[in-house]
DNA sequence: CTAAACCGCTATAAATTTTGTAGCGATCCG
DNA sequence: CGGATCGCTACAAAATTTATAGCGGTTTAG
């Protein structure tokens, strides 16, 4: 189905499999780490209610990547729906800082000056 | 020709065009992190050498995506090729923590353990 | 000057991914 | 038994990505 990178083989970026360029191939896919953000904000969530708080996400979108992130160990299934795992929530918190990041780039972008 | 997110106008993720979710549409295109990536670590790069480092990247794919990291302020051409801007410079060092984070979660994907 | 060797990048067609929409089978009320 | 959810699959259309060839320009060597 979905081919999802895996560290130590040929990945986007890597033949050999840089861990960095296969966790790249799998975030960056359309959507990823959008998942994952939001899952992480709103803490379990059912699909339903993910695929509503992502807004325009297709289901099949939806579902193709909450397998990848599983496969990958940043998602997993509990009651109530999905929600991150401990690795996952991990991943967020580095991801985090982006958001101010990017609050300050869309002030760039609707300006247009630089920093 | 590609059109590139703008916060503030409808993106993947927020119709609305949150920031961070405008960032992630940029970032969420295949390549586009390990381009920046790539580009920051081994500095300024013509054009050949990045598609050399990016070892399987297709021209085309680069050209779109320095285009669109461009038109995002993160890379611009200086004598030599393309480098990083302070912006992109700012990115990349929020990116860098991912570079150890993905080593252990190398790890993980080839054992099986859950931390 | 000529030719080989790069360079940045475009062209184009095939392959793959993503989208959009419909809706199935399962549960959960009332 | 309806009716309202839910998770998710189906599938075709649209968009993106890949792979490969190669053009026109500049530099270098003879």
């Amino acid at each position: 189905m979905t081919k999802i990178p895996i560290p130590g083989q040929p990945v986007r970026g890597s033949r050999r499999g840089a861990p960095i360029m296969a966790l790249f191939d799998l975030l960056g896919r359309h959507w990823a780490m959008g998942v994952l953000w939001t899952l992480s904000e709103i803490g379990p969530a059912t699909f339903r209610t993910l695929q509503e708080r992502c807004e325009t996400i297709s289901p099949g979108a939806l579902n193709t990547r909450l397998k990848e992130l599983q496969a990958a160990g940043f998602v997993h299934k509990v009651e109530g729906g999905y929600a991150a795992t401990a690795s996952g929530r991990r991943l967020y918190e580095l991801l985090h800082p982006l958001g101010e990041f990017s609050k300050e780039w869309a002030l760039h972008m609707n300006s247009n000056d630089n920093t």
